[in-house]
DNA sequence: ATTAATTCCGACCTAATTAGTGTGATTTAA
DNA sequence: TTAAATCACACTAATTAGGTCGGAATTAAT
């Protein structure tokens, strides 16, 4: 039950984009410094999610990506989807072109991965951008006020 | 976000020992018969699930596996990370041995992580075999007045 | 005592996937 | 014109997935 790096990093690149969401695209290499990816192994990465409408490029110097929505609009489960393809458990229950089964109709592990899936789906498509944008706000926040108290005192 | 076949045949194959709960254990060969798995590659699988304690061995011949405890003392969760190792959609959440990593405190898509690795033990953990038994049960009800319907008029 | 059914153990195998690296062409702002 | 970028494609090493196979050890039934 893991994700890939593919889905891990892809996130992290997303994140990044939406912490410096503005009009001025930002270069992958930046990213890739800030996230500590590889610069080539993201840029091998990226182009999943311009495919997936998730990102916009500019080419040329000056370039780079930029989110192609705002960060409200884009959830973890759009970001994971693209990376990792759809959401299943085991493929006779994915979210698209689940596999034919013969036993489909008698097979109880198969509602089992169901729910799994439906519960996945769920926690994912309810975490958005911009909510990680406002989690790391408080994390900073905390951390400064334990920052105060450590150092005061 | 995918399960290996482990944690599938897995539970198919625990299954198949819960819904033939008794006293007397049932053979390897038998279970993979019914639910259409290698049985060679069961062979190699059911071990693991003999030293997580989940089932327990009879050796020779008339021996076979029995459930190592009550249907509704086994949780689909329980097999999951016997097969698949601790619930963990990346490492630095795993539910055991979290891996290190440098920026823990600031990483949001970390406690993104959490939730997803939480929400995921959740729901592992609330279905036990018994409630696989009693859903086995509704759903061949079902099936069955579906056919009367079908079959009569 | 023998046989047949069964678990148990470990070696082996092939294909796919993962997580990259590297090279170089193309585009474009400065 | 140059330097900073994206873009596209080929390559690779290591790991994992999903098995197969052969045979030893155990034990109920005959």
């Amino acid at each position: 039950m893991r994700l890939s790096t593919r889905g891990h990093y892809g996130l992290k690149a997303m994140f990044d984009l939406a912490q410096h969401y503005g009009k001025e695209p930002i270069p992958l290499k930046t990213v890739a410094e800030r996230q500590n990816i590889s610069e080539n192994y993201l840029e091998q990465l990226i182009p999943i999610l311009r495919k997936a409408g998730l990102v916009k490029s500019v080419r040329g110097a000056q370039g780079g990506y930029i989110l192609a929505r705002e960060p409200g609009k884009i959830t973890v489960g759009d970001i994971i989807r693209a990376m990792e393809g759809p959401i299943a458990p085991v493929e006779c229950v994915s979210e698209v072109e689940p596999a034919e089964c013969d036993n489909a109709d008698i097979c109880i592990t198969r509602t089992v991965w169901a729910r799994v899936r439906d519960t996945l789906a769920e926690v994912m498509d309810s975490i958005s951008l911009d909510d990680m944008l406002k989690d790391a706000a408080n994390l900073a926040e905390k951390t400064v006020s334990q920052n105060l108290t450590k150092g005061g005192a």
